[in-house]
DNA sequence: ACTCTGAGTCAAGACGAG
DNA sequence: CTAATTGACTCAGAGT
DNA sequence: CTCGTCC
């Protein structure tokens, strides 16, 4: 039922919080849309003729199916990313809510029975649709199809409406389609109504929460308050009160509670246990699964041959038009990954470094950035001095980008780690090296004894990240971290509010840290004031002293790093904490991979960024390739900037803190809780576990639900220590050497 | 006369051949 | 083991 | 643009 008459009342009451957009306007767009309501309008609509409906072969319904194919279709065609939310378990106030619709379509039951047995067809019509309910196989039946297509599909803990609104204010999705207007008072930021209706019976109308408060002149809970009276699924309103007097009374009172309180017991009869403060809670702050703050979604190709299967074989769909379709999502899958960050430009259009130049000298920032211009990354490539042989430079890129693509493919097999050398060759004898690169691939695959000897290698090194893998999400540390990078945004860079969470998951997304990616759109801030914002007032008490993990760490005799992308001050702060400081030999961190920035000496930082003597060309081009790329071509649809920070999940930064860290790869399990993390250190010839996860992810070898499960999963690390001959003498002691140091 | 509420009722997809 | 939508529209009636 | 068809 939604929120009676809210739509009315908005357009009567703040119509400048409404506006009319159009279909094509959320290409490139993520879109979550509430999956059983769909289902149902399909079931009632899609090829029904009288009690007649859509069938398999066994008479299983699959009006659903048709009509959800071709939707999901119409819409990846139109560039947009949907993202189907389907429900969860109700609330419990909304039970009685339900046994009242189930007693109705009882009756509907009867009345059907009473038409058929009296043949007249207008009634068959009629009540037969109001019979029509979602059952659990209709549910499982659409989530295989979407899996299929590739499309992302989430379980809602309670209220799919609330899930989407959640999905929207996280940023993980752009907006939210529906036509149930609870979505606004769940706190969807953007919410689209009849963005299906290709009938042009209803424009396309965009609201916004925060211009509907703007205009109604009401905080949110205020808002919510409003929405309880006008009447919710929750609960009753009071009898007598509807959006207009729920308007002018929550105005004038502010809340609920005083409203109970003032207003006229004689005129108005306030409901006896009225749980409006229930429903509340409901809107404010709704069950929503706990999901990783960082995932993120993604469309992947379909799974041609089982998707036909399910549709040809077991549902009876004609083969040709499946064929068909598949191409479609095929091509349009094509299409936005091609440029699938079509939905930064505008950002990019309207955060030009030119503000943040003046917010910079807000800033007050230290003297060696004084020079604006360094912060307007056009005009600094402009006057930058010539790299060494800017010709090579092109040549470099096509180069790098193949031997990261024979990389992959090498590594993905687990038996050749591409030094950095490899490199040069590639450079000068690229036919020859990928001959060898074939061969030594033909080789390793007949040698099935590399592989016992692979299975035998003894790790050396144990690479860890820092946030939600040493101690788990639940401290709420990476949460108000988060808000922290929100509000930073927010109030120095002056970026809108509404685009501020979306804009930082994306830039996360890309970038692997919201930092690196507002750099990389030539946002000119100062990395340790930034860093000092965002990890200054953390929660940090919530950390306690781990003693478990402490002793789990110093018995291993391998040698243990950190590698994080926070910075140097975030990483001792939290391993001090943790009481684990005195557990690792050296800490890899933001500065260690960005070392402070000298505008004079440009060539010398990319050498000493490695520790080695001798440049690595491998990492210099790729270097100077990263600061050539920030320019942002405006003609170019598909290029973005590529950020000049350095950090994960960036094959060039597993690479650097392998090189750092002196370790070899192959001899080195990497911990990590992010897929992407995870997917780029098996790119970079590492062993893999994804931490915090109970299911393997692509590119991980192995999978803790905690690290503290370490013990029993790899109890190779600790059975090393028997067999080996020199073993390291792991002196209780360890030095802890800042590599930065 | 005018405003507002509340109860009941209806309708709801997507495609493409002609 | 069960249950599973929603908004627009109309019209009557109650209150101002 | 309409109307029949999709399974």
């Amino acid at each position: 039922m939604g929120i009676k008459g809210l739509t009315k009342l908005l357009a009567a009451n703040a119509p400048n919080s409404m506006k009319e957009t159009t279909f094509e306007s959320y290409s490139g767009r993520e879109i979550a849309v509430d999956a059983s309501t769909s289902i149902y309008q399909f079931l009632i609509v899609v090829g029904r003729n009288g009690t007649q409906m859509l069938t398999n072969d066994a008479g299983q319904v699959t009006s659903h199916l048709q009509g959800l194919f071709s939707r999901t279709i119409r819409l990846l065609e139109a560039g947009m990313k949907p993202v189907y939310v389907f429900d969860g378990k109700p609330p419990d106030l909304k039970k009685q809510e339900l046994a009242k619709r189930h007693s109705k379509r009882m009756d509907a039951s009867e009345y059907l029975a009473a038409a058929i047995e009296s043949g007249v067809k207008e009634d068959i019509e009629k009540y037969s649709k109001r019979t029509v309910k979602v059952t659990r196989q209709h549910n499982e039946d659409c989530k295989k199809l979407l899996r299929l297509m590739g499309v992302p599909v989430v379980e809602a803990s309670s209220e799919a409406e609330a899930e989407c609104a959640t999905l929207c204010k996280t940023g993980k999705v752009y907006a939210v389609a529906s036509e149930d207007m609870d979505t606004l008072t769940f706190g969807a930021p953007i919410f689209v109504r009849h963005l299906m209706g290709s009938s042009r019976k209803f424009p396309v109308v965009q609201y916004e929460v925060a211009k509907i408060l703007k205009e109604l002149n009401l905080t949110m809970d205020q808002f919510i308050d409003l929405c309880i009276l006008c009447g919710c699924d929750y609960c009753d309103g009071i009898r007598g009160i509807g959006g207009q007097t729920a308007l002018k009374l929550v105005r004038q009172h502010g809340s609920i509670e005083n409203i109970v309180e003032k207003i006229s017991k004689v005129r108005y009869r306030i409901p006896e246990n009225w749980p409006f403060q229930e429903a509340r809670c409901i809107f404010k702050d709704p069950v929503v699964s706990v999901s990783d703050q960082n995932h993120v979604f993604e469309w992947i190709t379909p799974d041609e041959e089982v998707l036909k299967n399910f549709l040809v074989n077991e549902n009876g769909f004609n083969h040709d038009r499946v064929t068909k379709a598949i191409g479609k999502i095929k091509a349009a899958n094509y299409r936005s990954s091609n440029r699938r960050l079509h939905s930064l430009k505008p950002w990019l259009r309207t955060s030009v470094p030119l503000k943040s130049k003046e917010t910079k000298c807000q800033l007050g920032v230290p003297s060696a950035f004084l020079n604006p211009k360094m912060f307007s990354l056009q005009v600094y490539m402009h006057l930058r001095p010539k790299l060494l042989w800017p010709s090579v430079d092109e040549l470099v890129r096509p180069v790098n980008l193949f031997l990261g693509v024979c990389k992959e493919l090498a590594l993905f097999s687990s038996y050749i780690h591409v030094s950095s050398s490899w490199s040069i060759f590639f450079l000068l004898f690229p036919f020859q090296a990928l001959l060898l690169l074939y061969l030594m691939g033909l080789q390793a695959f007949f040698d099935m004894d590399a592989i016992g000897r692979l299975n035998k290698t003894k790790y050396e090194c144990l690479l860890f990240d820092m946030d939600d893998t040493l101690y788990p999400m639940s401290t709420g540390i990476n949460y108000a971290c988060r808000k922290n990078i929100e509000e930073y945004m927010l109030q120095f860079l002056e970026i809108d509010a509404s685009e501020v969470p979306r804009m930082c998951l994306e830039l996360y997304k890309e970038y692997g840290t919201t930092m690196a990616g507002l750099k990389a759109l030539g946002y000119g801030f100062d990395n340790d004031e930034f860093h000092a914002f965002v990890h200054g007032r953390l929660p940090y008490e919530r950390l306690k002293p781990d003693p478990v993990l402490r002793n789990l760490l110093l018995s291993m005799p391998q040698r243990k790093i950190i590698f994080t992308n926070a910075d140097k001050a975030h990483a001792d702060q939290v391993l001090s904490r943790l009481g684990l400081d005195d557990c690792f030999e050296g800490i890899i961190c933001f500065e260690t991979l960005n070392p402070p920035f000298e505008p004079n000496s440009y060539e010398d930082e990319v050498y000493k960024c490695l520790s080695s003597e001798e440049p690595d060309y491998n990492l210099l081009f790729s270097d100077s390739e990263r600061k050539a790329d920030a320019i942002y071509d405006e003609n170019d649809d598909s290029l973005l900037p590529k950020s000049q920070i350095l950090c994960k999940p960036s094959l060039e930064s597993m690479e650097a803190a392998i090189q750092i860290a002196n370790v070899d790869p192959k001899k080195t399990i990497f911990f990590d809780d992010s897929v992407r993390n995870i997917a780029s250190g098996k790119a970079a010839g590492l062993h893999t576990v994804i931490v915090g996860s109970s299911e393997l992810v692509p590119g991980a070898d192995l999978a803790l639900t905690s690290i503290h499960n370490i013990k029993e999963a790899l109890p190779e690390i600790w059975e090393e220590e028997e067999d080996q001959f020199e073993q390291v003498v792991q002196s209780t002691a360890v030095e802890t050497v800042d590599v930065l140091a």
